[in-house]
DNA sequence: TGCAATTAGTTTCATTTGTAACTATACTGT
DNA sequence: ACAGTATAGTTACAAATGAAACTAATTGCA
């Protein structure tokens, strides 16, 4: 009833208001790191994935970021050139790729995450402790 | 406390959760209506947004959906191409345009509206009516 | 007036992205 | 053991995208 069923409104279609917001969210954080630490999207979410999970072959890494493979290929190519990332090759299966931050990754790493984290509170801060909550439930459910 | 300070928990980082959410509910969402009508995701975008508010200009569309000038003038003249939508010139100011969708652009915009609806619909099932409006404040206050 | 600065929209060009084809390795069933 | 299939990852190609340059029309103000 409260809906009008000739159009649609844009503004309250779920869909859009969260690709509205999801879309501004990440593009001011992708600033933050890639204007300091000079990182594609790609490239930073294949770091943030190996800091907390060292050793993932590429296809874990795909599968963990939901990203393509060939993106998480390209991240990998550029991550190992500019020196951020070790690559190995499993003895058992040596298709897969054993992948590691290096030294120099970890190190841009530890920088990125406090950044990460407090761009995280700022977002919070404009919600009560019972939203935060709210939120992360909600994510969960829709997160089917 | 929660939180370890080592590393950043990837799967319980908003804007990481948010995306993932978002990019699944976009993609779905634009296989429904780019496989039964042929649309773009931006040429939808700018049908969606001229069925609800007709005689809008290119411009205004632009800040309507958030989109870059580029791809809504593409997306305009692809929607012309395809007979979808009209295009006037204001009398006032002839850099402006009045766009509307023609008949056949009305006659689509009609068919998807009810798949947009039920698809949301089918969304919010997963949600009880109390977590739907903590979602729909939720959002209002992350749209800041 | 008239000329610099703005604005609406388009086009160009370089970059990014994804689909599909490809290479190399491993697994499966006979 | 081996032919057929599956999997990890890369490459090639085509389409989508955005920044910057461009065109055309309008505004502001000296």
């Amino acid at each position: 009833m409260t809906r009008q069923n000739r159009g649609l409104n844009l503004k309250e279609f779920l869909p859009y208001r969260l690709s509205i917001v999801t879309n501004r969210i990440s593009a001011s954080f992708a600033r933050l790191y890639s204007e300091k630490f000079n990182l594609s999207i790609p490239e930073w979410r294949v770091m943030a994935v190996l800091g907390q999970q060292p050793g993932l072959s590429a296809d874990q890494v795909c599968s963990e970021t939901e990203m393509d493979k060939v993106p998480v290929s390209r991240a990998v190519t550029k991550l190992l050139d500019k020196g951020l990332l070790d690559r190995d090759f499993s003895g058992d299966d040596r298709r897969r790729s054993i992948l590691h931050l290096s030294g120099a990754g970890y190190g841009m790493y530890a920088q990125i995450v406090p950044l990460a984290l407090s761009y995280e509170e700022e977002l919070k801060a404009v919600l009560t402790a019972d939203e935060q909550s709210q939120l992360d439930r909600l994510l969960d459910k829709l997160s089917v």
